[in-house]
DNA sequence: TATTCCCGCCATCTC
DNA sequence: GAGATGGCGGGAATA
């Protein structure tokens, strides 16, 4: 349509005109503005001579801006409208000077394609109904909008990559709304896993941290080309669904560099991230890696970089994402944040597989046979059926035999983890992590009936969204905790111990097996997060009081990005924020001079260093021997195994640790942990914090526990036979996963465990000693489900929950976290206490205060910050179209927001804006450059 | 000055 | 061969 193309940029006047009263519709009121100075003339114009855009005509268009429906109707009462308002322009145009011209040319602004985009989405409903006539022709939205055609492609192509509309014939599409928009988010996020981008983005992240320390630039380059280059699968090419494949030669021909696929990949950073954050650099330079850009030259860059505006601007528009700000050590960088629903991947649909758990099948045969169900089980059914399969998951299957083998035969080896070399590294711990999703999804699909049960009360609701949240974090091992620690151990929620799915991993490279008690949804979150999680044996000395703070700290040890609001990103908390926050919080957490206070902190430059030639070991998120070696104390004297295999899951699984967090944490470790091996001693002498690796924190999956290894790893003097019965022999003992939930611990244990920080939680005095450690972790769970879950405040309630059936308090109570600790009256939505999560929120910033030095101020902020962001203005539960449905037509972020099409027929899809007002919360932006680690 | 990103040329592919 | 797609980068608008 060259010509047509080449028409319409000769014409340019015409298509000014013709968007004048298309701008009415659904632009703004700056446009107004703009033209309402001249105003008269072409109005005066328009109105004599614009039949169509006679009053009525306006109205009629105005409605059917606002209404998708309506408009639909007025499309089918008569294309002749169209037809119409087409020759009027083209009159109008006739009839406008150059200067007319010039003037209502609209701004750049409200030519940009978020705009048009908003423009061209309120045409459609989300969810359309079979019925409906989905049909978009090309040139007649061109048309309409008043834009090129190109233009109109690059929304269509964003679209597609979300399977939102699906390409008929030539010139024509289907609008799919977001029936597809879920399953497609799953798979993509499936994808961006098995691709690794955690992985590659924090490589990224380190290259530029090592950037910062010198470091021959080159080589580093080389470096990250390797790293951040395509892996096996960075032939990536579209992922598409079922029943909408590209039916056009031509777009598959293109397709591994269109922008439907470079949105795709996009999506996916932001899926598999952990802050779902993703700077507009790291993006381009993962993209170019997996072109396979061996020179990331200034302009491929550039050019990615524009494309990557263009998608995002689609993807803002769809209010998927959100423009925000990262500040880096180099300053500040344009990022986005996933504003979109969360992505839970049937997690919640989990159904426990083995009610107790506690007894973990330490037989390495069993889970092997496990595995080999849960690979049968999945195989046939999910895998394929859903969706095309993306080559890495085809392979998935044929790596399982040779992974059992290996695990088998697997060195006994505890730390034999990472290697330098990517490959390698990545290699074992991918296909453990595709066992583990193939676990997963057998997991997800048994527990679907459980979730639904759990759905029918509110508690269960609420269980079920700190659950998602979780899932939806994986990164963020705190959340995930803060359910089932509180209950589990307490058998407060029996469903939930049921829930917690032992899940046999036999570890590839210690041919130890662990027990890895998942909460199901934990399960398959870990399992599929991390390609390449690893696992490692090392006594972890306080599993219980670590816990709670595990899953703070863990979260907290995120990121180091501290992100800051994006222009549009002012007042409003969102989930996003949230996110944001934690950073913020970490960045800050983990740096030497305020979690260690410990004089160490001058040889951070040392640190760091050791830490890269542990990263480097790291390379594929694991740890490997030599890094044992560096911190032979802290992990494997002081962790117990169970957390420390969690803290290393996850740190596997997320991928998202900073490396100088961890050189950080190795040093915290290193000083703040007595070098005494007893773990309940160590539990009580530092604070728990202190006791968490940071790398070792991130596994929000759950815990693993290798059962063997007790003995394997010479550790043995460290754990009393008590220990060792609670470790090995899981009845007894419950502690609780920050993920998954429930891991076996004795009365004892609580009482044993000293969490001096937590002291200083309000809860805790409320909470009789033994719920005492339970506790924290809620507190914890606050704030990650939080920002996952803002409409349900799964803390809050949770924690009431469980200190009603704690005893603590009466059934009809519910408890303020905050100091006061007033029991109020159940509300109606007991669900939505945000101000409970925002004390809880303090609350937890005062532990942490207390127990890593951080200053009140950040952290509080930076809790109430995040608590209060918690309700974005994104729907955090999918579950319900109309979640999803919501942000569609709600005025997007930036300035060229659609505002005024405010309720359209689409809304009533189920959108409810009501639980997405957000509390605002003034912010502290928290610059912390990463100099300060 | 840096960031954004619109615009439209033009290569490639389809019909 | 005409038309459809869409990669790509110049350069202008905006911050």
């Amino acid at each position: 349509m060259g010509t047509e193309e080449k028409e319409n940029h000769s014409s340019e006047p015409q298509k000014s005109i013709l968007k004048t009263p298309l701008k009415q519709l659904a632009t703004s009121h700056s446009v107004l503005t703009e033209i309402q100075p001249l105003t008269t003339p072409p109005k005066s114009k328009e109105a004599p001579h614009g039949d169509p855009w006679t009053p009525t005509a306006n109205l009629k268009i105005l409605i059917s801006a606002a209404s998708p429906e309506i408009r639909n109707r007025e499309q089918k009462k008569g294309l002749s409208d169209r037809s119409e308002i087409i020759e009027a322009k083209h009159y109008l145009h006739e009839h406008l000077s150059g200067d007319e011209y010039e003037k209502s040319q609209p701004s750049r602004k409200e030519k940009s394609l978020g705009l048009l985009c908003h423009k061209f989405l309120a045409r459609y409903r989300n969810y359309p109904s079979p019925a409906e006539n989905s049909d978009i022709c090309l040139d007649e939205v061109a048309e309409e909008l008043n834009v090129e055609r190109r233009r109109i492609y690059d929304i269509v192509n964003v679209l597609e990559s979300l399977h939102m509309v699906s390409r008929l014939a030539k010139n024509r599409y289907i609008w799919h709304g977001r029936h597809n928009l879920n399953k497609t988010l799953q798979t993509l996020k499936k994808v961006g896993e098995e691709n690794k981008y955690t992985h590659q983005i924090q490589m990224i992240k380190k290259r530029e941290y090592e950037h910062e320390f010198e470091l021959d630039g080159e080589k580093k380059e080389d470096m990250v080309t390797k790293h951040v280059g395509p892996n096996e699968h960075s032939e990536m090419c579209f992922v598409e669904l079922p029943g909408m494949e590209f039916r056009a030669a031509s777009v598959n021909s293109r397709k591994d560099k269109s922008l439907r696929v470079m949105s795709q990949k996009f999506v996916m950073l932001f899926l598999v991230s952990t802050p779902q954050i993703v700077s507009l650099e790291v993006a381009a330079k993962i993209l170019i890696g997996e072109d396979h850009v061996e020179d990331l030259d200034k302009s491929k860059f550039k050019t990615k970089i524009r494309r990557l505006y263009d998608i995002a601007n689609v993807l803002s528009s769809l209010e998927l994402i959100k423009k925000v700000h990262v500040t880096e050590e180099r300053g500040r960088k344009p990022a986005f944040k996933w504003t979109g629903p969360e992505v839970i991947q049937d997690i919640l649909d989990t159904k426990p597989i083995t009610i107790t758990t506690a007894l973990v099948p330490s037989n390495s045969e069993e889970s092997k046979s496990s595995k080999e169900q849960c690979s049968k089980n999945l195989f046939p059914s999910r895998g394929k059926q859903s969706f095309t399969r993306h080559p890495s998951l085809i392979k998935l299957v044929k790596t399982i035999e040779s992974d059992r083998r290996k695990i088998h035969s697997a060195p006994s080896s505890p730390s034999k983890t990472s290697t330098n070399g990517d490959q390698n590294s990545s290699s074992l711990p991918s296909k453990m992590a595709q066992l583990a999703a193939i676990c997963k999804e057998q997991l997800e699909g048994q527990s679907r009936e459980l979730k639904r049960k759990l759905t029918k009360s509110t508690l269960e609701c609420k269980l079920t969204s700190t659950a998602e949240s979780i899932l939806k974090s994986e990164p963020r091992p705190t959340s995930s905790c803060q359910t089932s620690p509180l209950l589990q151990p307490l058998g407060v929620l029996p469903f939930i111990h049921n829930s917690v799915s032992p899940v046999m991993l036999p570890q590839s490279h210690s041919a130890i097996p662990y027990a890895i008690y998942l909460h199901p949804s934990q399960a398959q979150t870990a399992t599929t997060s991390s390609p390449s999680f690893t696992l490692q044996s090392v006594p972890c000395p306080n599993v219980t009081g670590t816990k709670s703070v595990l899953d703070a700290n863990s979260k907290i040890l995120l990121n180091l990005m501290t992100t800051e609001e994006g222009d549009s990103y002012t007042d409003e908390g969102d989930a996003g924020n949230v996110i944001a926050k934690e950073r913020h919080i970490t960045k800050i957490e983990f740096t030497p001079e305020r979690c260690l206070k410990r004089p160490q902190a001058l040889q951070e430059t040392h640190s760091i260093k050791k830490c890269k030639s542990d990263e480097k070991g790291l390379e594929d998120v694991s740890y490997g021997d030599s890094h044992k070696n560096e911190r032979p104390s802290s992990r494997a004297v002081h962790l117990e195994p169970a957390v420390s295999n969690v803290q290393e899951g996850s740190q596997n699984k997320s991928e998202k640790i900073d490396q100088n967090v961890e050189c950080c944490f190795d040093h915290e470790k290193r000083d703040c942990l007595p070098e005494d091996k007893s773990r309940v001693s160590t539990t009580q002498e530092m604070p728990v914090a202190f006791a968490i690796p940071a790398h070792e924190t991130l596994f929000s999956s759950g815990y693993l526990i290798p059962l063997a290894q007790c003995t394997q790893h010479g550790n043995e003097a460290i754990f009393s036979n008590k220990e060792k019965s609670g470790i090995c022999s899981l009845p007894q003992m419950t502690y609780s996963s920050p993920i998954a939930g429930v891991i076996p611990v004795t009365a004892s244990e609580f009482t044993a465990v000293n969490i001096p920080a937590f002291h200083v939680t309000p809860l805790k005095l409320m909470v009789s000693p033994s719920s005492v450690a339970a506790v924290p972790a809620v507190n914890s769970s606050c704030l990650n489900s939080s920002h996952t879950n803002p409409v349900q405040n799964p803390s809050s309630s949770v924690l009431n929950f469980t200190l009603q059936h704690l005893g603590l308090i009466p059934a009809g109570m519910q408890v303020s976290p905050n100091p006061v600790l007033q029991p109020v009256p159940i509300s109606p939505k007991p669900e939505r206490v945000n101000p409970v999560s925002e004390n809880v929120s303090l609350q937890q910033g005062q532990v942490f205060k207390n127990v890593s030095q951080i200053t009140e101020c950040d952290l509080n902020g930076q809790s109430v910050a995040a608590v209060s962001l918690e309700q974005p203005s994104v729907p955090v539960k999918p579950k319900e179209p109309q979640a999803v449905t919501e942000s569609f037509f709600r005025t997007p972020g930036g300035p060229d927001a659609i505002s005024a099409v405010a309720s359209s027929p689409a809304d009533s899809d189920g959108a409810d804006e009501i639980s997405q007002r957000t509390l605002y919360v003034p912010q502290r932006k928290l610059e912390v450059s990463e100099d300060q680690l």
